[in-house]
DNA sequence: CGCAAATATGCCTTACAGGCAATTTTTCAG
DNA sequence: CTGAAAAATTGCCTGTAAGGCATATTTGCG
């Protein structure tokens, strides 16, 4: 028997998943409106109360991949080496997660973006999530070295997130090219004015 | 009689108002969720139906003030002269929206704020909001120089905007020193990596 | 096996968004 | 000034949602 995450809650998370899968695929087909949340809870095959006690709607339900999204970045930054910079570690921790989730069936995220770019109330949930995230990234971010003329980490992990989201947005909205190109050029651009060891005089 | 805006408009906006002022003044009291809709419409002395002519809910009713905020922002931005390079022109829209801003009774700004911060849902619903400012933003950039290195529009006003976000939110938490202070010094910490390409005179 | 804790479900109440139609108010032309 | 058109307010009503509470079911463990 597993007891690292304890059997238990492993099924919980399955269910968790069946529930965002189910609700992920009716949205993206027939529209946020037009779904009901006893329709999802039919599709992972689950009573509409039980819905109820893994999230608080549907909105929810949709963006959870984008939690675990989050998460996984959280955990790769906190693997980063301490001397590095903050720039530095934000950048690679951005690559990292991207080349290991663009391998694998996350094609999700794009879905979620798009369709959170076309509901607003998607967007107002997800932008909200990512405060909690803009959190700990910053707690994350202390004892790191900051750009030249910058004392606020919380501002670079702010500067750096709206910089990774403006990529995904121009991407998804344009389709230029792949997605971790227009990601990495959006960092970069930003990027070039914090460079370490001191901006271009 | 004013025809300036139509003295139909100017009741209707007066309505709005005081369906707005109503709601911030009950949920500050009493927070977001122990205040209902009806409460809200009796307290601006309209019917629950009519509430629904003017707001989708009552976290857009709170909010309400803020979209003016952003309105009147771009509405100075829009005035800026066509010369200034985009920084320059954001950065002194900001300065005149501020000082305009904080002589008139807008503590409102720092109360939403607080809400903001205070209330899940109403941070997504703000923060949803923004994305069309910034939107507005981007077309207003059209046209100006931008920073040496620099290519998108879009990225400047998404990293200028998030500036302005983390001052307010710092100094709504911490409360350092005026509000002031401390949104422009967090604009020129990010300025300072962006100052304009153009060589000094 | 058999109990205790966690989980799933059903029922129920309150709240909310918005369609529709009737009613009142405002505007404007004659 | 007056009456009709336009717009706004309101009430009624329906479909949907969130979550408390109690019960049934499943799971973990001695």
């Amino acid at each position: 028997m597993d007891v690292s995450p304890g059997l238990r809650e492993r099924k919980k998370e399955r269910t968790r998943l069946r529930i965002h899968r189910a609700a992920l695929r009716l949205v993206v087909e027939h529209g946020l409106d037009a779904v009901t949340v006893e329709e999802i809870a039919a599709g992972a095959e689950v009573s509409r109360r039980t819905f109820s006690n893994y999230f608080a709607g549907k909105e929810d339900a949709c963006l959870y991949g984008d939690a675990a999204h989050m998460d996984d970045f959280l955990a790769t930054l906190r693997a980063r080496p301490a001397h590095e910079s903050a720039w530095t570690a934000l950048r690679a921790t951005a690559r990292t997660v991207h080349a290991a989730r663009d391998l694998s069936p996350d094609r999700e995220w794009v879905q979620t973006t798009r369709l959170a770019l076309k509901h607003p109330a998607l967007l107002g949930r997800r932008l909200a999530g990512r405060q909690g995230f803009l959190r700990e990234t910053t707690a994350l971010l202390g004892g790191r070295t900051l750009p030249a003329g910058m004392h606020r980490p919380g501002l670079l992990a702010s500067v750096f997130l709206s910089a990774l989201l403006h990529g995904l947005h121009e991407w998804t909205e344009e389709g230029t090219g792949p997605l971790d190109e227009v990601v990495e050029a959006a960092l970069d651009e930003v990027g070039a004015a914090f460079t370490d060891p001191a901006p271009p005089p």
